[in-house]
DNA sequence: CATGATATGTTGACAGCGTACACATCACGT
DNA sequence: ACGTGATGTGTACGCTGTCAACATATCATG
């Protein structure tokens, strides 16, 4: 169904086509990207051959999106899956490897995020942010963090590291280097999770920022 | 200059006009409503006249943003002038303000804000941001704050709000009514308050000192 | 006060965009 | 073998931002 895809009359598999090739437009350019007619020229078809898989570009970038957000949500528990997690660890590495994400792909970061305007009530839950959910449910597991202080704070957690990489592309962080970036980064990281946990033990004894550069813990 | 506006060849202030113009549509559209030729025909004007004033719609877009921020940075300070402020209130209220302007002014944030792709590097300040700005160097300059822990401390404060903003305008924040969606706000600003004042002073009895005063020490 | 320079607005056009409609072609169950 | 539905094509429409050539008002300067 697939190998004769070029040169019969159909295409075989024109959904998949796109949206493999909105991820590659939307990779450098982001959602404005994400041009109809070009990615109907990439999959060697028409413009309107798009409206038989999509009800219309939305719902292209809406797919586009769902499989960004997935691909996030991999790369983000991969960086959580270290070596005897404590679930605050596990947090922390969860929140950087979302910041990280969209420093590293800008153009897919927007394109999963900034464009969800017309999400009516369907979309279930974020991918990124049940990643962000299991790690708060760890602590909840472990004690760290009471069943009454658990409800509702995936919001400031979220709310943090997704403003910090809105902030990171579009605002004036954009401008701080690599390494001071990421700096400010694990600073609001840390400073959410020390709020949203009544930092019971503020595990930072000198400063607040500038240990530990890579999202793992040193255990 | 400006009183025989309509009625004579040259217009006399197109250029505020058309920012004006595009306050209005932006209001109930967002940015993309901000269509040139619908600006230049509430002006009276022809299309093309708008690129005396403009290099272009971004230009435009730009302008438009800038007024916004001042209209926004004017609502968060009023809304921390209350009598006898400590930093932290007007911490509080600054960021509850940035919040608030979002959801209240839903078209107008996402103009000022998720729009500003193109600031090259002349972008001075944002304006709202100053206000944060400001409540951070009075809580220096009260002692809550060391200045060693306020460097920096712009970021963490204006990520919470800014992503809990975006959140509550997109997200899934949007289906929450408004007294739990204001909640969630104000656990937001106040968990990133603690995690960057190092929570010298927890200021919410109820809420997770409950749990804090006894030893629910966490690891 | 006359006059040229300059700022400002108009006209008409262009290319690119998403989208809709009628038609062509293939796949496949009966 | 066939016809029916799925899938892709061709063409066209309206809308957008933008530009170049032209028209007109304003203003400084003689």
């Amino acid at each position: 169904m697939t190998d004769r895809a070029r040169e019969t009359y159909h295409h075989g598999d024109l959904r998949n086509a796109l949206v493999q090739a909105g991820l590659d437009l939307t990779r450098r350019g982001g959602p404005e990207a994400l041009v109809l007619r070009d990615l109907t020229r990439t999959a060697g078809v028409s413009p309107s051959a798009a409206y038989r898989h999509f009800p219309d570009r939305n719902g292209l970038v809406t797919a586009v999106a769902a499989r960004i957000q997935d691909a996030m949500a991999q790369r983000m528990t991969a960086a959580a899956r270290t070596p005897t997690p404590s679930g605050r660890e596990r947090l922390r590495a969860v929140g950087l490897g979302y910041i990280r994400f969209a420093i590293h792909e800008p153009g897919w970061f927007q394109t999963a995020f900034t464009s969800i305007d017309a999400a009516p009530s369907d979309t279930p839950i974020p991918a990124p942010l049940s990643a962000l959910v299991g790690a708060l449910d760890a602590l909840v597991a472990e004690g760290c963090l009471s069943p009454s202080d658990r409800a509702g704070a995936e919001w400031p957690c979220w709310s943090a590291v997704h403003g910090f990489a809105l902030l990171a592309l579009h605002g004036p962080l954009r401008r701080l280097g690599e390494s001071e970036r990421d700096a400010a980064a694990q600073r609001t990281v840390d400073a959410i999770i020390d709020g949203v946990l009544g930092e019971a033990e503020p595990r930072h004894p000198s400063r607040r920022s500038a240990q530990r550069t890579d999202g793992t813990a040193s255990r």
